[in-house]
DNA sequence: AAATCAATCTGGTATATACCAGATATTAAG
DNA sequence: CTTAATATCTGGTATATACCAGATTGATTT
């Protein structure tokens, strides 16, 4: 290529989106193959892969390993200062929401989590490791640490639907305080595994601290989204 | 390089972020050049940006344009729900904020706006755009929109500051509702060049949207972060 | 001492090529 | 028809190399 003065890659992200657009290319749906593009813009592999980083980045594309790379789907709008969480808030936009529970267990409470908690270390605590997905894409990897006293016996319950539908219908437990934490982080290790994407993608990473009306201890969760897959949006009054 | 089974890249990622430690490099400390970095590790240049690609994507090491690599500093704790601004919070934390003002005008309210405030397109609307520094380093570029009905001359005055303490102090102005809306987003166009960064380069979007008492428009905000500068600490209670 | 110019250092972009490994489709065997 | 082996398609990783453009540094001139 190399007509105007903007490099290659940015030529080739542009014409790229401009032609998924005009082939109104939805979610899911795939792209040809990068040496298919390569040749079709008469330039290389690394330069299209360029483009396509690019496109990635700004969340218009995103790969599944080894198989292609494909449009993103819209966002999922997602307010995590409500407990209605994640199942519900996919049914409502109009998407099918999937989780499987990758493991389970009882353990110790770990240095870092009786900092954030204020419980001594090793107190007991619910540990739920799950993958959640949109459509049949994987969008997020969660770890629930959630206090027992008030919710014995929660691991025997089925917990690929809603964990906070059961804290508060089955145990009738109500959070009052949340203190949550959002910042930009890269997939790496066993996140991006479990995933399916390439160690370093981009993700979002959320954490949230649930207490009670006495400040008890309720329930920590961390969530390793990939970057495209969510609109954060919080309501606020003073 | 090439002994273990892991990619190269990876095998440089880590090593390298071991010699970064153990040389505790900090905060906007500069990494040796990328063909010093090939040399060391008997690799080429394409690799060992691959392995800093990662550990920019982790958030460890930012690049400056045409300058070099350097270690990034810890983030900023940032709560979007409070108003206590931007200069403040840096200062707070210890850094040095500092602010440019590179436009700011009346304009006419444009229709994407109009739908989010609630008023007619056309309204009078403070436009103010502004680039903002931690310790030296661009991290963010805001678009505040601002209702000047109940803060004539807004303009005239400092805006290099917080714009939210003159509307306090000023203007006797006080937010009540917030709608808060943050995703990951590349920065692109204008936001990536204002920041002298990639266009491409990872990016947070934040944007919010702040009513008065009387559910009236006050000020809209967007807000372009760099991906590594900041960590969103939002409390919300019910 | 200050301003100007040139050399040099830096990352940014680009081509060409090769092989690997997982995913998928095809074919052959039961 | 089901299963297993195989071929093929895909993106992932890696090397070698070249030139460009902005940033910095150092020398030269004024």
């Amino acid at each position: 290529m190399q007509r105007s003065d903007l490099p290659v890659y940015i030529q080739v992200r542009d014409q790229l989106w401009l032609w998924i657009s005009e082939h109104r290319l939805g979610g899911q749906e795939r792209l040809p193959a990068e040496r298919e593009l390569a040749s079709r813009f008469n330039t290389t592999r690394v330069t299209v892969r360029q483009a396509l980083g690019q496109l990635e980045a700004e969340g218009k594309i995103f790969r599944s390993n080894r198989r292609g790379w494909y449009v993103t789907p819209e966002r999922l709008e997602y307010d995590p200062s409500r407990d209605i969480g994640f199942y519900n808030t996919v049914s409502e936009q109009g998407y099918t929401p999937s989780t499987e529970t990758l493991s389970k267990e009882l353990t110790e409470m770990p240095s870092w989590l009786a900092e954030i908690s204020g419980l001594p270390e090793g107190t007991p605590v619910y540990h739920v490791l799950r993958r959640r997905s949109i459509d049949s894409r994987c969008v997020l990897v969660e770890h629930n640490y959630i206090n027992p006293v008030n919710c014995p016996g929660l691991l025997s319950q089925d917990t690929d639907h809603s964990i906070w539908e059961l804290l508060r219908e089955t145990y009738n437990l109500h959070p009052s305080k949340r203190q949550i934490e959002i910042y930009p982080q890269a997939l790496t290790g066993i996140e991006a595994e479990a995933l399916g994407v390439n160690p370093g993608s981009a993700g979002l990473y959320m954490q949230r601290l649930t207490l009670d009306t006495d400040a008890n201890f309720l329930e920590f969760d961390r969530e390793y989204w990939v970057h495209d897959a969510l609109k954060v949006s919080v309501q606020a009054d003073q």
